[in-house]
DNA sequence: GCGATTTTTGGTAGCGTTCCCAAAATTGGT
DNA sequence: ACCAATTTTGGGAACGCTACCAAAAATCGC
């Protein structure tokens, strides 16, 4: 309990091993041991230890301990973003996997920049991370080298393709895209528009566009709209997106959004409208949120195995089982009340 | 970029200070200034060094550096779960402020367990971080002897109340109970009912039930159910807990929900059983989710300022202006449309 | 009961930095 | 040009721990 704020000075004096051990009346090895190998120390000095470390409130230094040793159980998560559901749920997939094997996750945001990103590698680096998941596979040359000449294992998730630094688990967004758009036509839609939010910065969402493009041209169309909406990825967004779309121009009978969010809001604002979806409008989203689920229709969306990811990053950098150099997780079109 | 997994050897040969300072042909410290106190160095051998390590590649390691400064620039923040959208927002408050002033932050979860925590916590502080930002203000006595004897500044955020360790920032959730009941009964409603989930292990949801009651009595009446959900919080949990109170209990025209989700479950169960909301059903809840306002009709909730209390947490750890040791950020109640 | 193993314990030398101080180089005044 | 004051540079001793090896204690076989 400080007084007042952090202080800087080596002025808390803080236990030491040296003290555990005078306590205990041991060398200083013994109470080492008792904390990193206890099964090498007797019964009887292994108690004595342990009621010193008790009555000291010893907690050791890992500094100390990670320098001595070059072990840091240290795994660092780099993703664009802090707020999103979507990132979330792979840390929490990571953590599942790493927390009971000992390791520590440390998160950094990059918030969806690539020069950003760079910095906040090196930074991160100074932690000497035993492995590294960094989101996406699109990286400069600055951030490439870096992880590169780190020598750890390194998973770029959430998409697959490029020229992976290590490790590459995701899934294809542009076939995502590409799914979304056989799905409406198979429906029967015809006026298909895309709806998007800060398309410039998320590579994956530019990605799911093409995919959908992609196949609209494969088909011999064209999108009736292809909207990117300025503000972030929210439901006011698509709702906005919709409105202008709708105030301004040719009739469309499909949407395909970039993201869920997206997607619920122009459902909202299609229903406002007066429009019945899915027969006046057909939408479809990308990510299968929790949300998606329970509204009324239920949305249309392709689930990417989110959790499912951070499991296999994690599993991957501790090189469990023989795990690919690359592995598709895929996706699920997962077709519901609005289209 | 290894070739299976983690390797725990000092096996990789890593640029050291005295290996930039070699290759510049200065000393070790001049090169440990050009990093840390660069305007002490002067402009030709500041040059040479940053030239070295560039060609190096060369990354501080904040071990040593944190062993010898008895500095770590670490926070740690521990949250009672990863994948909340609640403590996604704590979590980027905090950062929003540490990390300009170069603080990294590392975030623990508890999963809602105290015992978990006393753990969390034993094994975060092993970092020496130089403050925490703990959620609520429940903690095993084991839990605050540690916060206490690592003398360092210890944010309890979320909950107002109790015995704080250090400094206590939140609000109080019996409070924001009352005020659900209270802006019910206002609304001429009189058959309220209280739906929670997991109620067992998250004690500010059973404060804020417990106000709720506290008001309902005050103006002396019952709640008509008072059901906690075994499941998670979830759209599902809330619509499964509705569906069971329609089908087995007595009528009930107004519905407080310990958190959006469960309200919103609620909302769309009633609807799919042709209930008019707000008409036949009045539905509050809690926290107001970003889609809280995007269904229809909008729900009523309470809000509570998660990253303000992020943000505040962390100046108050920065010991910035003179804050107080205790703050209250209140709630505020937001009426929408299903009430 | 005694030497040969085997198990348990402890000392010492780093790990890669920063802090503290002294030495060297630069600057300024006259 | 010389001395004093100032700025810039570098050396050595921590920081708290673990790896490595040697010493001490316990165990075993006969």
């Amino acid at each position: 309990m400080a007084v007042d704020g952090i202080h800087t000075k080596r002025d808390r004096e803080t236990v030491t091993l040296k003290q555990v051990a005078e306590r205990a009346g041991v060398g200083i090895m013994t109470v080492s041991r008792v904390i990193n190998t206890p099964e090498a120390v007797s019964d009887k000095l292994k108690a004595r230890v342990n009621e010193a470390v008790r009555e000291l409130g010893y907690v050791p230094n890992r500094y100390a301990g990670s320098l001595a040793s070059a072990r840091t159980s240290l795994v660092t998560v780099i993703v664009p973003s802090l707020s999103g559901r979507v990132f979330g749920e792979i840390i929490k997939g990571a953590d599942e996997i790493l927390s009971p094997r000992g390791y520590q996750i440390m998160v950094s945001n990059t918030a969806y920049s690539l020069e950003d990103e760079e910095l906040v590698c090196r930074r991160v680096l100074g932690w000497r991370p035993e492995g590294v998941i960094i989101s996406g596979i699109d990286h400069t040359e600055g951030t490439r080298r870096l992880l590169l000449d780190a020598e750890i294992p390194v998973v770029e998730a959430l998409e697959l393709g490029g020229n992976p630094i290590d490790i590459n688990i995701g899934l294809s967004h542009r076939d995502a895209g590409r799914a979304a758009v056989d799905h409406l036509l198979e429906r029967g839609y015809r006026q298909l528009s895309f709806i998007g939010a800060q398309m410039q910065i998320d590579f994956r969402a530019q990605r799911r566009r093409q995919g959908f493009l992609d196949g609209l041209a494969a088909a011999g169309l064209q999108a009736v709209h292809d909207i990117s909406f300025d503000g972030k990825v929210a439901f006011e967004a698509g709702a906005a997106a919709f409105a202008q779309l709708q105030d301004t121009g040719e009739a469309t009978d499909a949407v395909f959004c970039v993201s869920d969010e997206l997607a619920i809001g122009v459902l909202g604002e299609a229903q406002r409208r007066g429009l019945r979806v899915p027969q006046d409008l057909a939408i479809i989203g990308f990510n299968d949120l929790d949300v998606s689920s329970a509204v009324m229709p239920a949305l249309t969306t392709i689930r990417s195995p989110r959790k499912q990811m951070g499991r296999l990053a994690a599993q991957a950098l501790l090189g469990d089982g023989d795990l690919a150099k690359k592995i598709d997780v895929g996706f699920e079109l997962i077709p519901r009340g609005s289209t």
